[in-house]
DNA sequence: ATTAGTGATATGTCAGACATTTAAAGGGGA
DNA sequence: TCCCCTTTAAATGTCTGACATATCACTAAT
């Protein structure tokens, strides 16, 4: 008795045969898509909010008269979605969270290993996309971010100061240069951009020396944002994104040459598969 | 005996306590976690290609020593993120696959609809990226791409002679463009933005004439970029883009509204959920 | 040669069980 | 009263076994 109650409308498309109509692909015939959809859709239209505890795998599979594994099913595909995060142990259990960012960053990730791009494709991409995108900050003039940016920037020196790695703190001041365009969507391209440019900065294992010289880039930029200097700017950032690109030649070179260009995908281990 | 086998070596680090250190964190406690990423480190490796066929979902069990369901939640993972596909059936079962584009502009929309992105944003990013990303084809001037462009507008138009509906086919200019800068970071950054077009030609029901008059600026384009004059071409290409922008908003205006902005998203139905 | 039927295969789902982790409640000592 | 330790309960993570369902490949009948 379950299912064949809430797709019945839907079953009768396969009568259109011939060429004549094209039909939508007949969405989500799993139990668990529908599920996740569901969810999704209460996600969406703000019924569930981040922070909203959701009903344990138990409570799920009863409401939607489902296994518990078919529910889990579901909430795999919302977890690695950044829909939700799964806690274990008691008061634990699925809850509503906001890292489609970071999801969308992981699979950009994924994307620039398995197609094989180049750190040269990626400073390349860098150059021109966060020119065009200090070029909307100045239209928006958001002085707020900005502000933002130097009180990120004044926390980096202190963390500078007590030697504390901050290897990732680095990358913000990218992410709220593309915040202060007041567009969202370059938010969600810097923020990609930005996971794998720390992914490189983890594999290649980059310095305090490093992390030094992006801070005072990062100053320069920020002063010529203050001062109005769109020019100096722009030749600012463009600067920095080479100096760091530099930096990855670098370490590359130090370190058998095209050696480093392949290891952070990791060999073929033995294959225990066919 | 089963796990406690192949993580023998992480287990120790509990020992580190305070914070002298920083760790990674511990990665794939999860079995499902662990398999999902032996499988793409194949993937990315080589080992499996688009095409190959995995072992079933059984005999994957067996191998990892491991049960069914364990597995089943790995392949959900590999299965939204793009690398591999399953079918049912006989001779069905995981095959690898490469649709993680499509996975990524579909976390793209996602992230559009639950940042509540408007068109004007989506526009504004376009003219801004696409411009640009023009000028990098003109300068790799990658006349084998050009030409496949110059292929799929004489099919779209043949397509238009017929009366044959081609919604998407109608983006692949767009991404051939993108193609053509010879980086492939520009092609994830077009391939996402197009799938968010995508959805809203999907939703506003885009009709024959908008398709027409999209060809016709696509020619219009492609003549500019022939003839190597790269400011018409530029011209051309914002115009295009916001004349589909003021189709959106005509569209939008006709149909109650507001209305039209949210209604993609879909309303809360009534929550069977807590 | 085409069609219909049949069997094998693999996914999709259910059910029940146990192990493990984790937070919160409870209890004892200072 | 406060802190530490233990206990306990809740929830995920995983296993086993089973059945339903879809689909391809093969076969047989027209």
């Amino acid at each position: 008795m379950r299912k064949t109650e809430d797709n019945s409308q839907v079953i009768k498309v396969e009568t259109g045969k011939k060429h004549q109509v094209r039909f939508a692909p007949l969405k989500a015939r799993r139990a668990f898509e529908q599920i996740s959809a569901e969810i999704k859709r209460m996600i969406f239209s703000g019924t569930l909010k981040p922070g909203d505890a959701l009903p344990s795998e138990g409570e799920l599979a009863g409401q939607f008269g489902v296994s518990r594994q078919t529910v889990r099913e579901a909430l795999r595909r919302l977890e690695l979605s950044g829909f939700i995060a799964v806690q274990k142990g008691a008061s634990g259990g699925p809850v509503v969270v906001d890292t489609i960012l970071k999801s969308i960053g992981d699979l950009f990730l994924d994307a620039f290993q398995l197609k094989r791009m180049t750190t040269t494709d990626l400073t390349k991409a860098r150059v021109a996309i966060e020119k065009m995108i200090l070029k909307h900050a100045f239209e928006a003039n958001d002085k707020k971010t900005f502000a933002l940016m130097r009180a990120a920037e004044q926390e980096a020196e202190r963390k500078l100061a007590e030697s504390i790695p901050a290897f990732e703190d680095n990358l913000d001041f990218h992410i709220l240069l593309a915040r202060a365009t007041q567009n969202y969507m370059f938010v969600i391209l810097m923020e990609s951009m930005m996971t794998v440019v720390a992914h490189f900065h983890s594999v290649l294992r980059i310095g305090t020396n490093t992390i030094r010289s992006a801070h005072k880039a990062h100053e320069r930029i920020l002063d010529a944002i203050e001062d109005g200097d769109e020019p100096r700017a722009q030749v600012e950032l463009e600067k920095h994104i080479l100096a760091v690109d530099r930096m990855y030649k670098k370490v590359k070179k130090s370190s058998q040459t095209e050696q480093a260009e392949t290891t952070w995908t990791g060999p073929a281990k033995s294959g225990s598969l066919s």
